[in-house]
RNA sequence: GCCCAGAUAGCUCAGUCGGUAGAGCAGUGGACUGAAAAUCCACGUGUCGUUGGUUCGAUUCCGACUCUGGGCA
């Protein structure tokens, strides 16, 4: 009921005049899981010749290929992917990684004069890359966050709010004291700036400015009403699982990563585990993965509705909602 | 047919020594600067099965009925 309206709210943004494509221009395919974002991308691939970058936190990792709905070898050969496979389940990828990463992708692309299409639902890599943030390598300082992490096991999380207050009252405050993760990278990053650090920031600030030519994003969010983006991502889930994910999960469970590694995470396996391991019966496994996937979609969509860098496409046909965008992006 | 236990929010249940109720899950909205498919925040009116009785007052006590488990025949 509720979300109708704002649904309908998203519509009526109606898009700006068309315009061409720029040589620095990336076509970007965002939008809530299931929504039909690669098939999407596909078509529009073949219709400019362009090569596809996914924008996919968990489609970099090799063999979790079912549960994060990768593209097959088929779309692949049709169509080159980048960024996906990148990276083996012991590693734990990272979004300052990802930004690299796709900048030479994207180089890449242009120099084999074609064009980049950004395809994916991790909104935060989507934002890095459209928003320009920056990170640079001194504020990362792992022996440090093993610190961090062991004082708030003997301290707990207010005591470690209350240190991010002292150093920084405005962060502090936009940052809820529970959300200990965040509290922690916040103080990981304040304690490793030194001085020193700072200026070699702010030097490499100003060169940055100076050398990097602004991208072009041109970002269009596929999207549809609630209830059918529901029904879309329960039948997926069954899907996938006649597809073998089954054996993919029992796979990634042999592994044997530690709890908190990135792979562990992934939406597809981490529910599955409690019935391999004969915890819970399938159904149930099943149906917490399809709930799952769905928060995960709001949350996706809670991300995007706040960003106005993005055109809202409410169309579940994708040779329909290609030639829209077609036409949005030529002149 | 008899006995016992249940019947409370979409689901699982707690509770009210009688003054019309609350958790978890689900749902909705939101936040997000190096784990992000992560992490975190906010939002709780429902004939307390139906119907009589006792009572100033019943979802709470008593009776009958209906339904659901379980047991005995």
């Amino acid at each position: 009921m509720k979300n109708k309206r704002i649904d309908d709210e998203l519509l009526q943004k109606s898009w700006p005049e068309a315009s061409a494509l720029k040589d620095n221009s990336i076509i970007a395919i965002c939008g809530p899981t299931a929504s039909g974002k690669s098939a999407l991308a596909l078509r529009l691939a073949q219709s400019l010749d362009g090569e596809i970058v996914s924008c996919d936190s968990m489609q970099i990792y090799r063999h979790l290929d079912i549960g994060t709905a990768k593209a097959s070898p088929a779309e692949r050969a049709a169509v080159p992917h980048h960024l996906l496979d990148i990276c083996d389940v012991q590693e734990n990828y990272s979004l300052a990684r990802y930004v690299q990463d796709a900048k030479l992708a994207f180089a890449d692309i242009r120099h084999k004069g074609k064009i980049p299409i950004l395809v994916g639902g991790t909104a935060f890599y989507l934002s890095a890359l459209v928003e320009k943030m920056d990170f640079p390598e001194h504020e990362r300082n792992l022996e440090l966050r093993k610190t961090l992490q062991h004082e708030l096991e003997i301290s707990g999380a207010e005591a470690m709010h209350s240190r991010l207050q002292m150093l920084d009252p405005v962060l502090a405050a936009q940052t809820h004291p529970h959300n200990v993760k965040r509290v922690l990278r916040s103080l990981e990053r304040l304690l490793s700036q030194t001085d020193a650090v700072r200026q070699c920031l702010d030097d490499k600030a100003k060169l940055r400015v100076e050398g990097e030519t602004d991208d072009d994003f041109r970002v269009f969010c596929l999207s549809m009403p609630r209830d059918r983006l529901y029904a879309r991502i329960n039948r997926r889930v069954e899907q996938m699982i006649d597809q073998g994910l089954l054996n993919e999960a029992q796979w990634l469970l042999e592994q044997q990563l530690p709890h908190d590694s990135t792979c562990m995470q992934a939406i597809g396996y981490k529910e599955l585990f409690p019935y391999l391991q004969a915890k819970v019966s399938l159904a149930e496994a099943v149906e917490r993965l399809q709930i799952n996937s769905r928060q995960y979609a709001k949350r996706q969509l809670s991300w995007f509705r706040a960003k106005n860098w993005l055109l809202w496409l409410f169309e579940e046909d994708a040779s329909i909602a290609t030639e829209r965008i077609l036409k949005q992006i030529s002149r």
